[in-house]
DNA sequence: GCCTCCTTGGCATCGAGTGCCAAGTTAGCA
DNA sequence: TGCTAACTTGGCACTCGATGCCAAGGAGGC
């Protein structure tokens, strides 16, 4: 683990950014996202405006705290995959590192505040792409880029699995479930959709 | 064609708005997008701040008009499109109409603009879940989903091929070609990749 | 107990975007 | 031509997210 400490001010700090994190998405599953303001928010958490923007950089990142940041751990996931495994199977088991850190409930709140929320949408997907850079050189070591110029075929790669995901998703929410089992499968039903016509 | 009306005050603000247009173009590339502010095009361009606001929504829009709804458009060229094509085709076929709405020099200047800024990058992304759900309807009718959800294999198969133009776009403007036959090129290189891997 | 480091919150400010309103311009009609 | 209805314009005030600056206060080492 990196950088997780455990002085006084740390978990002080962890604690404060948890009961904000709970405060807003209360707030949020109520009203929305966009109709809650910052200030809304510091009320009900009990923070000053200007502390909270030193917590969150910006509102979107109540909702996805430093998940955008992770490009890098997801990339030691997908490097402890075996070199022979289909390129779509090690994403998507590097992926699901990911859904280990937080409760399944939570997930599909927010998922669905994602899903409802332009602004938060695209944080969303800005976050894909940091995931793409940072992901797109060990798959295009793994999978070869032929005569193909460099970050091409990774890219495509990697957002094509992140789009089968996020159609993934949509289709998961959509039928109520919350079993993530039944999310993976769905998953591979996207994917095996664009396989299916990639041959024809 | 719809709604193109010939009126003084259609032409009026159709030639006020490619005035903005230009002069808005100019800073940007000068000063990149977001370290110019809509107070500095309204001078540019001679107009006021409200108006400007009129003309356009948000200060993205300078740089992608109306682009996010031309979903409609990309559906009736992906129509015209013969039933037995292969989607890829197809799709490719029918996103192409939207590259001879504007000069080549212009869409290079946009698409470095769109990589180099992460609100447009954002609001370019947007754009592109606009058309998916615009597209996956049909989509879905020529290629079946068997027991697939409707929306998912539709969304993956447009998400997949927007995915692959990106990530070609990337290379092709990375590599500083002009030439929108190469763009081609490199798209169908990015979309081989990923059938090829499907494959495995 | 003291000094240093870090956090906190208040204040002012910026930039994007919106509602409202008074004034001016265009279009249709007599 | 002149009148009226419809629409546009720009100014003002305001909201909301976000940032720089600064004085005050708590934590930790000595």
């Amino acid at each position: 683990m990196e950088g997780v400490s455990d002085r006084l001010w740390d978990r002080t700090r962890r604690r404060v950014q948890e009961e904000v994190v709970d405060a807003a998405l209360t707030l949020f599953l109520e009203q929305g996202f966009e109709e809650t303001t910052v200030d809304q928010v510091v009320a009900a958490a009990g923070i000053s405006r200007r502390s909270f923007f030193r917590y969150f950089g910006t509102k979107e990142d109540i909702v996805f705290g430093d998940l955008a940041e992770q490009g890098p751990v997801i990339l030691a996931a997908l490097r402890e995959r075996p070199d022979d495994e289909p390129i779509w199977d090690a994403l998507g088991h590097a992926l699901s590192v990911l859904s280990t850190r937080m409760s399944p409930e939570r997930g599909i709140a927010i998922g669905r505040l994602v899903v409802t929320s332009p602004a938060l949408r695209a944080a969303h997907l800005e976050k894909h792409l940091r995931w793409q850079q940072v992901l797109a050189p060990e798959v295009e070591r793994r999978v070869g880029i032929g005569d193909a110029p460099p970050g091409l075929v990774g890219e495509a790669i990697v957002a094509t699995v992140l789009a089968c995901l996020d159609a993934a998703t949509a289709a998961w929410l959509d039928q109520g479930s919350d079993d993530l089992e039944e999310l993976r499968r769905l998953t591979y039903v996207a994917l095996a959709a664009v396989r299916q016509r990639t041959t024809s």
